[in-house]
DNA sequence: TTGTATGCGTTATCAT
DNA sequence: ATGATAACGCATACAA
């Protein structure tokens, strides 16, 4: 391989254009600031070298990096790839860069790349849903790192957080779905441990029966990764059971997604035979066969809106604000009235 | 807002523990090389004035990262996020951390955020298909940077690939169509200018006409964006043609899919009245009905290949090798023979 | 408008 | 095994 390369830094800039490294820098940051004969030089000279400036040196310097880091469970889910790319519009819109890493939903992780985050300069971060260390917090704290909380809103947060009420928007689908008839519920969640979502959706749905009178400990609970193949299974396993559902709930659309597909090998026919519900509306709910009845959540607003408010946060204009979207339920073939 | 954070540096933490910034450097990174007793000193000052390293002092100092960039089209698509979901696993098994961006499919932003990266101090890239400007090319030669093009193979690439033979696979999908017996097929491309893959694929399809002696000209050909609206509209457009296809194949499953919905609203059955072809085998594929012929793409394995040689590259155990994947062909029900 | 000089937080070289 | 110190590339306060 070639022995060496030659990057060009600040001083060949400086050197090649005939200018000091302050012109150079001040020619790169705040043009206005040269003269318009030196600026020509300049550029032209970086246009030559083909300099890039050496973001870990700028950003120890300028102690600012116009990066906004986001953290989110898997890319692998619509949900967040969408949001996210509202958001990195957004961010890119008022000048910022978004830098994304995911976790695979473990908390370990999480913390690893808050710091790896954190020390690469972010100005900002983005984090999904509320529930994580108490150490997180008192580091993100101490640090002084402009937070946001996104994907779920809490009223009473340590740190602003901008989304939907995860609980009442699984309530109102299970009143939903109580009124249209169905006693008897099945319940497929993501894995609750670490994830205020998943828990705040069963805790909905259980409200909404103790509502009306009907015991949750009745309920078939089946935990599981949000994979279309282990919804499958947490189906297969709840309608086994010795409590057969008219209806199963889903903790989003993927799981019952799954739920469908094995409905379907089992030869149960949806809604006839047993009714599936399930959360956040993506792409998939309205191209499987029934349509899926769901709760619509609005992404992509969440994106640009949490892109909004962390800019100002960063730019010291808001100390950040909570903002609750609203949900909405969407009533498709998957959920039928029971006679 | 408090006026000021105390951000602990290596300095602290080397008062802190009574020893120097070198003893505390050594036992973040050659703890070996460092006495337990420093050791346990050092570890409690990290702990207690949570400390963690700058990253940008760290690689300017160190003139290595331990992270690698990707620049994909989008995050929506799942071939790149199932894809990038394997990359990130394997490079983070070798003590690497991935860091990602998406260009929208502008060639433009691409090349920003090819520098981005580069400044950012990214030991190696991971781009997707090799069309682009050639200053490109010659940047990254220029810089030395490790890179490596995955989503497409080329045996004449400037730089080394990992992928499949996009114009092959397609190819081979036309040849099963047409021995189906189908003459009229109508093609929903992606855009073509700037994507390799998506222009690949049409000439896949020309060259499998042409092999039969069927005109390529004559072949309606729709360029659309990768949505299933956009694919739903295509679709309409090529139907309402004079020139009515019994099959239209399509550049991606996304498209397929919005293909099929608007046949469905169309009132037209798949693949009764008319087939339809996808590429890519997403979950998609399967969750739609009739399910949905394609060509099945081991995204998964070509991330971590990707991950594996990238990193070989990156620490000079490999000047860079290409490899090629065999892609292979999904018959389900949305294409039918013609009788 | 331009240049000079200093500091940013880390690693690595060289002593000890 | 440990400590002192010189880079690393840039932005900026200050001087001219």
């Amino acid at each position: 391989m070639p022995s060496t390369h030659i990057i060009p830094t600040l001083d060949d800039v400086a050197k090649a254009a005939g200018v000091s490294t302050a012109t150079v820098s001040r020619c790169l940051n705040t043009s206005e600031k040269v003269s318009e004969r030196s600026r020509l030089k300049v550029m032209k000279a970086v246009e030559m070298l083909g300099y890039t400036p050496n973001f870990g040196a700028r950003a120890m310097a300028a102690k600012r990096t116009f990066t906004i880091g986001a953290i989110i469970p898997t890319m692998e889910n619509a949900i967040f790839a969408r949001g996210l790319q509202a958001f990195q519009e957004t961010l890119y819109a008022n000048g910022y860069t978004l830098l994304v890493s995911s976790t695979a939903y473990r908390p370990d992780v999480e913390a690893e790349q808050i710091k790896a985050l954190i020390a690469r300069g972010a100005d900002g971060l983005l984090l999904i849903g509320y529930e994580r260390d108490h150490s997180i917090y008192k580091y993100l704290e101490r640090r002084g790192v402009p937070t946001l909380i996104a994907w779920a809103f809490a009223q009473d947060s340590a740190l602003p957080t901008i989304g939907f009420d995860n609980r009442a928007s699984m309530r109102a689908l299970c009143d939903k779905v109580l009124d249209m008839g169905h006693k008897k519920i099945g319940f497929i969640s993501g894995i609750i441990a670490g994830n205020d979502r998943a828990s705040e959706r069963l805790q909905g749905v259980k409200e909404g029966m103790r509502a009306r009178g009907l015991d949750p400990n009745d309920m078939p609970v089946c935990e599981s990764t949000y994979e279309i193949e282990n919804g499958a299974n947490a189906f297969e396993t709840i309608m086994q059971g010795a409590y057969t559902p008219t209806v199963v709930m889903c903790g989003n659309d993927v799981l019952a997604v799954g739920a469908m597909q094995r409905a379907h090998e089992m030869g149960l026919k949806v809604p006839q035979d047993v009714s599936i519900t399930g959360f956040d509306d993506i792409e998939l709910a309205r191209i499987v066969s029934p349509q899926l009845t769901t709760v619509h959540v609005p992404h992509r607003e969440m994106g640009s809106r949490a892109a909004e408010e962390l800019t100002r946060m960063v730019e010291h204009v808001s100390t950040g604000v909570s903002c609750q979207l609203d949900s909405s339920l969407r009533l498709r073939g998957s959920l039928r009235v029971l006679d």
